[in-house]
DNA sequence: CGAATTACACTTAAGTGTAATTCGGTGCCTTAAT
């Protein structure tokens, strides 16, 4: 059968959009295959096509288990029935019932820490897999190294003779994120395709401030007279519960969002986020991943976010129906050490690696620093992974370099925050690739008329409330 | 690391100067004790 048969039976869809056929004919040659999509393109059929034509199960390791949940129910909906989230939230005998019959299903979503427990290990080593994909495979880069060293683990998984072909996905594409990927999964001379990441619809605003103070009526006032749906992104968890009070006391419809709110509550917010009942999440950098919503109109980053790349998929979540969108980043100069802060903060130190050692010598588990409250529970496990891989000395180059790597990629944002040129030529740039043209509005050094895109926005808006029948609905069933 | 706030010491008692304290992101998984 054609490629496009099947995406019509199996999808419904008429045709690819752009990539996912070369991409899905890459693998089905049996190529290692590192593709760069924007978020909202279709990356998920790059392998769930290829699902119903390798004869064997696909393994999608996914960073997210709320990620993992909904890809399971998407595929449901297809009328799947054989796929499965092989996580946490299983039960002791769901678990080893799905172990158990593992090989039966078509799909088996996971994460990078449930890949490598030994039970799951050996099953798969018993097993012929039709292809392993990685999801949001920048994870790798951003997090293996310094947060989940699982992460990199699986690449030692992966370097394993008799493996399937690897499909790693992402929308983040700069060089050093494409080589940690490549190296990390030991993928071998992969197929590489790369969307362009310029988004035009989005207008890259700026303003810059004396004093983070001075933002905060900024903010509200600004909040006040444009339309939404928006993210406010901030740099702390308690500033974003405080502004999310100050915007509910100025009549806004907003929530915060952020790591330390429970996981039912993070997905209820982040529900009525998508069904229109919350105009503003103000959130710290915990949201956002894996949000399917087309609608966003604004995206505005309280302070600077501590690399490119975040900024890149922060801002990347407005405006995906393709309509203007707003993406207004509030500089001031003491973001810039606050970042660096903030990124290093919890990396061991050489300090640390001396008292591990210490600890060893006098045969005491090295644990024991963490029930002292010396170090945190993640930065104990990225000490613990690095002094598996080498030694002593090394691991304290190691610690040293990659504190050095995260101040400069926070000077890399300072620089595109502060620049005089344009900002969309700079963003692209730091992606590697060229911008071919400038849109109208394109950024503020190049000239945003705000005044035009709020009045489109706000009538947008107007239009919009006609629509929800859901609500009027049960107004009227509530008799008002 | 750094700023902002609070605590405290000092001395013709209410303000000044200095010291101490506090705060700062991202997620898997597990398991013991409620």
């Amino acid at each position: 059968m054609e490629l496009e048969q099947i995406l019509a039976k199996q999808f419904g869809y008429t045709a690819f959009r752009p990539g996912q056929k070369e991409v899905i004919e890459a693998i089905l040659e049996g190529k290692d295959v590192i593709a760069l999509l924007p978020t909202g393109m279709g990356k998920s059929l790059c392998y769930q096509l290829p699902g119903y034509i390798l004869q064997k199960p696909v393994l999608i390791v996914s960073p997210l288990l709320s990620l993992m949940q909904d890809q399971v129910e998407e595929l449901k909906r297809f009328g799947e029935k054989r796929v499965v989230a092989l996580n946490s939230f299983l039960t002791v005998s769901e678990k080893r019932y799905v172990l158990h019959f593992l090989e039966q299903f078509r799909f088996i979503f996971t994460s990078p820490e449930m890949l490598l427990q030994q039970q799951v290990q050996d099953k798969l080593s018993q097993m012929q897999l039709g292809l392993i994909v990685v999801d949001e495979a920048h994870c790798i880069s951003q997090w293996g190294f310094d947060f989940r060293p699982d992460y990199l683990r699986i690449g030692q998984w992966f370097s394993q003779a008799n493996r399937p072909p690897v499909l790693a996905l992402s929308a983040t594409a700069t060089n050093k994120v494409v080589n940690d990927i490549r190296d990390t999964l030991s993928l071998d001379s992969p197929f590489e395709f790369l969307y362009n990441v310029d988004r035009s619809n989005i207008h890259l605003g700026r303003v810059v401030f004396e004093d983070r103070e001075d933002k905060v009526h900024w903010i509200i006032q600004h909040i006040k007279e444009t339309a939404g749906p928006g993210i406010l992104y901030m740099s702390s968890r308690k500033r974003a519960e405080q502004y999310s009070e100050v915007l509910i006391q100025a009549g806004i419809r907003a929530a915060a969002y952020h790591a330390g709110i429970g996981a039912e509550d993070r997905q209820f917010i982040q529900q009525q986020f998508i069904d229109g009942e919350l105009d503003w999440i103000v959130a710290t950098n915990a949201f956002g991943m894996g949000i399917n919503k087309s609608d966003i109109r604004q995206v505005i980053h309280e302070t600077m976010p501590a690399n490119v790349e975040n900024y890149m998929q922060e801002i990347g979540r407005a405006g995906r129906d393709g309509h203007p969108a707003l993406a207004i980043l509030l500089y001031c100069d003491s973001d810039v050490e606050l970042a660096k802060f903030v990124v290093t903060g919890d990396l061991p130190t050489s300090g640390h690696v001396d008292r591990y050692q210490e600890l060893l010598n006098q045969q005491i588990q090295p644990s024991q620093m963490l029930k002292n409250g010396e170090l945190s529970e993640t930065a104990f496990r990225v000490l613990d992974y690095w002094l598996q891989q080498e030694t002593m000395e090394q691991v304290k180059v190691r610690l040293n370099h990659l504190a050095l790597e995260k101040y400069r990629a926070v000077n890399e944002m300072e620089k595109i925050s502060r620049t005089k040129d344009c900002i969309r030529k700079q963003l692209v740039g730091y992606f590697g690739q060229e911008l071919l043209k400038k849109p109208e509005n394109c950024c503020e050094n190049c000239g945003i008329n705000y005044d035009e895109i709020n009045k489109a926005r706000l009538k947008e808006e107007k239009k919009i409330e006609m629509i929800p029948w859901k609500s009027r609905l049960k107004q009227l069933l509530m008799g008002f």
